[in-house]
RNA sequence: GGCGCCGUGGCCAAGUGGUAAGGCACGGGACUGCAAAUCCCUGAUCCCCGGUUCGAAUCCGGGCGGCGCCUCCA
């Protein structure tokens, strides 16, 4: 079965393969970093992930390419409004790098703790100005832009196709007439490819370009790395679906009409929401939850991980204390399973795998549907029909794909805690259970419990941990 | 107001024409001195109404409800 997956530009399930030579090429936007990514955010970093993983478990190698947005990125509409990065330099009396630089760690952390690979390539907007104002000057010498005070702009009306792609009613936005404008801007979805720095204002962030002292627009970035970086046109391009009408109709009009590439990317593809107390997870909403918070609940993040791949990625997710006490059980009963077969020698029946192992993957090659992944993935961990070393063979070929670290993590309560004063409690009260003296052993266990301990007896022994 | 998506057992959530995956919780059982852990078993006809069809959760129409986009946003 071939992978099938999504695409936003043609509202069908498309047959992915790679453009050249087995190699897919992808580009995610990645986070604006004016402030910590919230976990609505990372489920994006989730997908993408999971995209990426699933193309390599199939055997095509990937050119993974992710952007930083340190610079650009407004709080109002495309072209009013502040830009997040000066405001929170501003607010906070540190600069904008200092900013950027923190916040782009603590993605990559928040990334690394759940089990998203590295990019191929991380790159920034800052560090590609020359790249920008070259893009800029080619869609300038084609006579696709226009100056105005406030920058050069990028007039949506020179591109035919412009409102094709989010299937966008120009006409019916225009009159909508909610958008903050911008002086002697012409159409209402033109936008800003070079912004001015105001008259007399020192930006922290600004750059000298054939138009004058400024910045780039927000959108121009994607444009300019992902093509420096995959070329011209390539495979997949990855986001929220927030991006479908603004974003990427932009980077589609600006990157198509520079290079005159069409399709410029062959497959869009479109992340949902996580929700929480029903409404979308926005800073704006001030309904956020960052990984952080999560891990000091006791939800360690493969927990979020995995609820992550208990619902499709183009279907909103609610977000709620008993999905995640959920999570935090599967999860860990799961482990225990892996656990159990863990290094398992002995027969390997190929006819009693093969069948899972292609319901695995055809769940992935259909557009992702990693619920459906998962679900073998507990077959495999439950169903009495295998053997230990072919659950083990499947579970640890899976965890190529859904990265829930089922080689090493450890069953919930059984770490390697070290306390001679616990241990020898511990030992006295096995001593008093095998005089079968129980009002002894359940005094120390009440004691231990006390304290945040739990003595479980398990046929190898008693074992302990804190709750 | 316009466009779009969604409404599946207590919760999360697959399934998009042939009589409802999976996880969690609940209940029952096995095991245990007891407990915990573990394992097994058990539950839904798919928001409502009407239609198409031999047959619909799945298609069409009409309601009701939720969400998203239309403005920065994953």
């Amino acid at each position: 079965m071939p992978v099938q997956l999504f695409n936003t530009r043609t509202l069908k399930k498309e047959i992915f393969e790679p453009s050249e030579d087995g190699n897919a090429r992808i580009y995610t936007c990645g986070p604006t970093v004016y402030a910590a990514a919230h976990i609505g955010n990372l489920r994006s970093n989730l997908f993408a992930d999971l995209l990426v993983r699933t193309l390599l478990h199939r055997g095509y190698s990937v050119t993974h390419v992710i952007n930083v947005t340190d610079v650009g990125h407004l709080t109002d509409d495309a072209d009013a409004g502040e830009d997040k990065m000066e405001r929170a330099a501003v607010e906070t009396g540190r600069t904008a790098m200092e900013i950027a630089e923190q916040y782009t760690q603590l993605w990559l952390d928040d990334r690394e703790r759940l089990g998203c690979r590295l990019p191929d390539v991380l790159c920034r907007a800052t560090e590609h100005i020359p790249e920008q104002i070259a893009l800029v000057e080619r869609l300038v010498e084609r006579g696709f832009t226009y100056q105005i005070p406030d920058g050069v702009y990028f007039d949506t009306t020179k591109f035919p196709g412009y409102a094709d792609f989010a299937r966008l009613d120009l006409a019916g936005q225009a009159s909508g007439a909610r958008i903050a404008d911008v002086e002697g801007k012409r159409h209402a979805a033109d936008f800003a490819l070079w912004k001015f720095a105001e008259e007399g204002v020192q930006r922290q962030q600004e750059w000298g370009s054939p138009w004058g002292r400024g910045f780039p627009g927000w959108h121009v970035e994607c444009s300019a790395m992902s093509i420096q970086y995959l070329g011209e046109t390539f495979d997949l391009h990855t986001g929220g679906v927030d991006h479908i009408k603004v974003h990427h109709t932009n980077e589609i009009a600006q990157s198509e009409c520079a290079y005159g590439m069409r399709p410029w990317v062959r497959f869009w593809l479109h992340n949902e929401f996580v929700n929480l107390a029903g409404e979308k997870m926005a800073k704006s909403e001030g309904n956020v939850a960052v990984l952080q918070d999560l891990v000091r609940q006791g939800y360690p993040a493969l927990v979020y991980r995995y609820f992550f791949l208990q619902a499709h990625y183009r279907q909103q997710q609610s977000f709620t204390r008993d999905a995640m006490d959920a999570a935090k059980t599967g999860y860990d009963r799961l482990v225990r399973a892996a656990a159990e077969v863990r290094d398992a020698g002995g027969e390997v029946r190929e006819d009693a795998i093969e069948p899972l192992r292609v319901r695995f993957a055809e769940s992935l090659a259909d557009d992702l549907n990693a619920p459906r992944a998962v679900a073998v993935a507990w077959e495999v961990a439950r169903g009495s029909e295998l053997l230990p070393a072919e659950r083990w063979e499947l579970l640890r070929e899976f965890d190529q794909v859904l990265r829930l670290d089922l080689a090493n993590a450890t069953p919930a309560g059984e770490g390697a805690e070290n306390d001679p004063r616990v241990e020898a409690l511990v030992a006295e009260r096995e001593e008093a259970r095998r005089t079968r003296d129980f009002a002894t052993a359940d005094r120390i266990r009440d004691e231990l419990a006390a304290e945040g301990i739990v003595v479980k007896d398990t046929p190898n022994g008693p074992r302990w941990s804190r709750t």
